[in-house]
DNA sequence: ACCTGAACACCGTTCAAGT
DNA sequence: ACCTGAACACCGTTCAAGT
């Protein structure tokens, strides 16, 4: 009695947890308190299948969460070709910014034991991103040289931190300036 | 016709609002998502009481922090007639990062407009208290002249947002006391 | 003036029936 | 194998009736 595991998922299967994903992020943008079933209404799939993709509401926004930080991480590589270094550097870790009020509006799903291990596991990505940036701008002369990635994204935390409890985006543009300042 | 303010408020009144305030924080530090209306039956007050004094679940976990912190700057005039300035400075900032992380668990209440109005009419009393607290330390020698309180503070919050992200009292503790060994 | 608690609305979650 | 959506449970909120 060998229990039968699908060779290939099927077409419509696949399609709707794409849908469910690509509308989550926008409907949490919108409004962090949406009810769950009105994700499954954007996305045009009934409640049953909402729920067997992603058991749990922290399953949708870890989901959310993993997907967007990928797309960050790949952007790196277009921006460091696109601008001059020290520019993609800024650009990104305003996306960055960006991305962590977002993350922040998604609530404290990242606070749990699970929230945790996939902001964790994105750590490596990110400051190998960072690092990346770091480089181009060091070959460049931009930054002084030997500066930690790592080191970097604590000193970002912490400006996000600030910039989540006061003013928006102005606030957090000025002082990653600032802090960029302080890299040179 | 003028309207009727009454001159005193009647003792039941008194007596329930006081009943809701006192069973809300331990029922939040247990669960941050307790049910309203759970509160108010903890109480013993109908659900109507309950609403007229605090109309949104928003208030109430204002009110909460309005009086936690009150009785932390409170506590210290006690605190540095009972211990060494350094030690009474150590537990009470300890005492504060316990709350704060009470305070994270009370949600996204903080990060509302009314909330920052309440989280900003606490700096002040909450910067006096430390003032008082170092310039005690400073008095003993404990500390080097000259420290600002809202500095010291601002590093707080600092080690207080990665304390939350990451492991709890220990490692609050142990941050805690290194920057407290930078004041000195 | 203040209280209680039943009543209603809305959202989360399951599961029987369909393709 | 996967889907839909009706059905049920639970919580938020109001308000008529009581003291």
């Amino acid at each position: 009695m060998a229990a039968h595991y699908p060779l290939t998922t099927r077409a419509d299967a696949r399609r709707n947890r794409e849908r469910i994903l690509s509308v989550a992020y926008q409907a949490f943008a919108d409004d962090p308190d949406v009810p769950f079933t009105t994700i499954g209404k954007l996305a045009g799939v009934g409640a049953g299948t909402l729920y067997r993709n992603f058991p749990t509401r922290e399953d949708l926004v870890l989901a959310v969460y993993r997907q967007e930080l990928q797309s960050m991480v790949d952007s790196v590589h277009d921006l460091v070709t696109e601008y001059p270094p020290l520019d993609a550097l800024r650009v990104w870790l305003l996306r960055l910014a960006d991305f962590a009020r977002v993350k922040h509006g998604l609530g404290e799903a990242l606070q749990t034991a699970a929230g945790k291990d996939v902001a964790h596991e994105a750590d490596t990505p990110v400051a190998e991103a960072v690092a990346v940036l770091l480089r181009a701008c060091e070959k460049a002369g931009d930054v002084r040289p030997g500066l930690d990635a790592a080191d970097v994204l604590l000193l970002m935390g912490f400006l996000w931190s600030r910039a989540a409890g006061d003013a928006g985006e102005q606030q957090t543009r000025r002082v990653l300036d600032m802090a960029i300042a302080g890299l040179q």
